[in-house]
DNA sequence: GCAAAAGTGTTGGAAATACACCCATGT
DNA sequence: ACATGGGTGTATTTCCAACACTTTTGC
């Protein structure tokens, strides 16, 4: 207890006692952070898993996650298990959702705080490869570990979610992209086809793609232009939104 | 440690050994819910407050907030929290953010997980009134305890962007209401005007509202017919978004 | 020349916006 | 009668959805 802190002399001074002796003593819960790393390779989404510790869960695959050090802040925890797992440290977290079901993980009590990122495959090499550190589509990601089905699921939806309202995708592909890797990854993120020509429209009429003036290279057909996301433009937009819609 | 979880024997043995002496020994943190309770009143939307109880924050308002116990779910915790600092429990919470630095309160380290909800002033009789707990014009909450006033930041944004997305709204409002009621409501909570004619048009369009072919009483203009929400019909619609556009 | 995907416009319908007048009630 | 806000309709514009042909490249 920190010297400052003295209890004020009221009726509520039982329920301050309670909070201060709980933080020093019996109320204590371990904390992790679970990580979830979509990438985007071969046309597919993918997600980031391990294989677990646990006999209880043995042939599982679960989630990259850790407890929480008590004099880490939260999101300091969730870079560095990222680190630690993948030896990737230049993503952005966010934190997603906290999970704290009483019986959710099987060696006690642990609440976890979820974070998710998307990153380029090919541009963030994955160089720790402990407990078959590897990329599954995320189609075939099922009976995760622990809850962390449960968690994915949400991550997955937030993304989806996300990547509509605001230019995460372009994380997930290289520097110099074409219209039609643009449109995959959205199809993929989304799990939904689009018209092609409405799918230009739209980004073309947004105005936050650079013309590159090259062509792609290599490829077995007619060669499309290629664009990167001009990141200061849409920063300088602080769109903000209003539409009452359900 | 349950007996069935025994150890593997790899080369990953010893992070799992980490985890679990951590979940029962020195790893472990102080966790906390806080609740934030919008409510609408007068036609400007509340929060409820506390007086915090620690000299540090004398005289600063906060959120109404407790340690999760070590056998409690976290969601339970929300609604015991509720419960035990309002008298309310026919309300449902969501789960907002969680917040992790490590010298966010004075007393040691807690982590706290934000639970947010609307309820209406009027039908949800706030009976007990400790730490001088009453509602706030959101427009002059400034200057919370601890870091309560990021945390009600967080919830308002979020409040504000998912009440355009869902009927959260009616839950703020008599069970029968005008359609002034509703966009007064919507004005409050987004911080804007809106044009009359086309708010009704929209809501109309919807068709999600029940005519209850009465009309307002005792105001001193012509009187507004009534309707009330039809969350059956709402349940079925089961709308789900597709529109890129940031 | 063939396969494969790039590139390109128009049209019709739906929804959003802007805007002004008459009506019902209480005072 | 008047003040207050309820109730309504239309014209304009913007956005979205549907849809097919020509072009460029590699093989």
């Amino acid at each position: 207890m920190l010297p400052e802190e003295k209890i004020l002399h009221t009726k509520n001074a039982k329920s301050l006692h309670a909070i201060q002796s709980g933080v020093e003593n019996s109320n204590r819960i371990a904390l992790s952070a679970d990580c979830v790393i979509f990438g985007f390779d071969e046309n597919k989404l993918k997600v980031l898993l391990i294989r677990s510790d646990l006999k209880k869960y043995l042939g599982k695959w679960s989630l990259l996650g850790d407890l929480v050090f008590p004099k880490e802040d939260l999101a300091a925890a969730a870079y560095r298990i990222l680190k630690q797992r993948t030896g990737l440290s230049d993503v952005y977290l966010e934190q997603v959702h906290t999970f704290g079901a009483v019986n959710r993980h099987p060696a006690g009590r642990v609440v976890t705080v979820t974070y998710c990122t998307l990153i380029n495959v090919q541009h963030h090499k994955i160089n720790i490869l402990d407990n078959e550190l590897h990329w599954h589509d995320i189609k075939s990601v099922k009976e995760l570990a622990f809850d962390h089905q449960q968690i994915f699921e949400t991550c997955l939806k937030q993304l989806q979610k996300r990547v509509q309202e605001h230019p995460l995708g372009f994380n997930l592909l290289p520097k110099k992209f074409s219209l039609r890797d643009l449109q995959n990854l959205y199809e993929a993120i989304l799990d939904i086809k689009m018209d092609r020509r409405n799918f230009r429209k739209k980004f073309f009429s947004m105005d936050l793609l650079i013309d590159l003036n090259e062509m792609e290279q290599d490829v077995p057909h007619r060669p499309g232009k290629l664009y990167k996301f001009n990141f200061e433009k849409y920063e300088q937009k602080n769109k903000k939104w209003v539409g009452i819609d359900f």
